[in-house]
DNA sequence: GATGAATGAGGTTTCATTCAT
DNA sequence: GATGAATGAAACCTCATTCAT
């Protein structure tokens, strides 16, 4: 089945998504998601044959933008900290600026109606970022026992606790930010 | 005195609970979770009024059994850092050693079911360890920058992302624990 | 099986069930009315074997009640007219003041739950009354044309309709229940 | 335009209903209205949204139609007993002739689900018989004594009384409804 | 292609009744 | 006899999906 005709209708349904779903949860009625897409309850089957294949398009999709937001202005050129930090900062930048995105992301990484093929699919645009990775092990930047998985899954995991403390605890956010990054850093980089 | 409410039976319906959401998610029906405990659908609604309150009082019962098993032999006179090492060996160690509780209390966590009540009872078990990250940001054990809730929040992430990777990858197991650590206790620590 | 122990406990029953059905109706739960009768769930099964039979043995209760009421009093001796006064007025005091049996009773009367039979039973405390109506028609004290069914049915229906209005107008109390009797002894009575 | 929502459905749940509830009472279960509509479950309730608003269309239907049945043929230029005789004729005979509304309309006066604004709202269609009450009380055709509300509860009770005596013994029919408008009357009217 | 009424399986919860204690 | 936990058949209602318009 070819793309239906119009992309505009596909992203004004994937947005109504997130906002439905980070209010009510993966659990709320695709006629929620249509209303609030401002399309007719039937039509959302026109462009996501069954709510399981919107929610992963869904995944692929916020993983997009976040990986856009991650790689947008990524210097290439500066050392490995200092692109590691820009990844740390527009993740959480990210994060902070988009809450509904990040909290539907939250709970399709524990959903498992995501399949491992998004999931797969999900990582791709994060190519580059692994590139890096391997290159600065190779590099001997990172400790020697350190792990690629490791640098990214604790990366993730550090982001995701600094940003649900930092929508907590505002008036600390630039602390949380720091914190976290220089833990990670401790953590992975040679001496 | 008819027969008397079984604590075995509630125990029966929480740790079916846990097998049938750990499997299906939260979504799955309390029909499921009675045909897993061995008894008929309406029983479940005697020990819990409802779902949502069966999800709350699970979420608290999974709390409860880390919090034993993270400070059964707690080394109260050693140093902060064999303390705290403690706490990370013990979590890791129930984590994988209860792969299903962990699935569940990973979906309770960002679940909105789970009120602000018994987030804050989850919590209590807990009090010691609090009571440690006090006294350490006290007596200077830890960077001056570093704020408690940044203390606690860094090492449950840390562990839960070192738990899903020793799953994914056992050999490795660990390398990643130890890293997991090394990076908490770097990140946390003066000098 | 023989009447069981306590006629106090089948009292509290019928009382209790008195007060919930008249508040939520005859669809109320019969662990409502255990509950309001201090009893166990289960006993209530040993007095009344069933729902319905509680419903029925309530409605002839009532209706019991309402016999007594009304015959309590009475005045064999005197005129129909003031006979029929009396009942009239003995109605109304009673429905006036026991508003609770007064609205199971008008559910009661149009639920299919009530049998014949009790329906049959509900009358015969009225036995008396009929005698007198027949005395009344035999007497040429009505006109040639009433029948007897008609007397009884006129002045229930027309002591109901008063009752209602008295309970949405207390302070046109009186002029209804004048103007009810006078329109039921003017409809019934000769010249 | 997908298929609109049809009158034609919702008719046939309301004509369902009727003869559903008249049969088996309120608490009838929906899924056996929608048999008898010939529907699906769950095509009811985009229909009726509840239960309880499909139990409190119906007493407006039943209202509406009734009083249709009482207006059809008014007499509007005769004499405030030819008018009462008529409503009063015509409300036996719809009585009479629709015995499954009147039976049902029956339980719906005394149940709790149909709410104020539904009484409100069912008492709309008869503003015209309310006028002419007043008329005649401001004309002198009635007692001084006599209040409005009491005039149309005591036609309602009078009429109901009639009809059940009618249903009960079909023979005597006219006998009953020409003694009830007698006492009706007698009761109401100077002289 | 878009619409939204129709469908019916399935979900949670209630409740009359039974029966172990 | 009294108790109240246990039972499981409904009950009402929701919702993903289909399909007539």
């Amino acid at each position: 089945m070819a793309r239906p005709k119009s992309d505009d209708k596909r992203n004004a349904i994937l947005a109504a998504a997130t906002a439905v779903f980070a209010e009510r949860g993966l659990g709320a009625p695709t006629s929620a998601v249509s209303r609030a897409a401002g399309i007719a309850e039937g039509t959302l089957f026109t462009y996501f044959t069954t709510k399981d294949e919107l929610i992963n398009a869904l995944y692929r999709e916020i993983k997009l933008e976040l990986a856009d937001a991650m790689m947008s202005g990524f210097p290439r050129k500066k050392s490995i900290r200092s692109r590691m930090q820009h990844i740390w900062d527009n993740y959480i930048n990210w994060g902070v600026s988009n809450p509904e995105p990040l909290k539907v992301l939250t709970q399709l990484m524990v959903s498992d109606i995501v399949t491992a093929e998004s999931r797969q699919a999900g990582m791709v645009p994060f190519a580059e970022i692994q590139v890096m990775y391997d290159a600065a092990i190779e590099g001997l930047v990172f400790k020697e026992s350190v792990l690629v998985e490791f640098v990214s899954k604790a990366l993730g995991a550090l982001a995701e606790a600094v940003m649900e403390l930092m929508v907590l605890n505002p008036q600390s956010a630039d602390t949380y930010r720091k914190a976290g990054f220089e833990m990670f850093w401790a953590g992975i980089a040679r001496k």
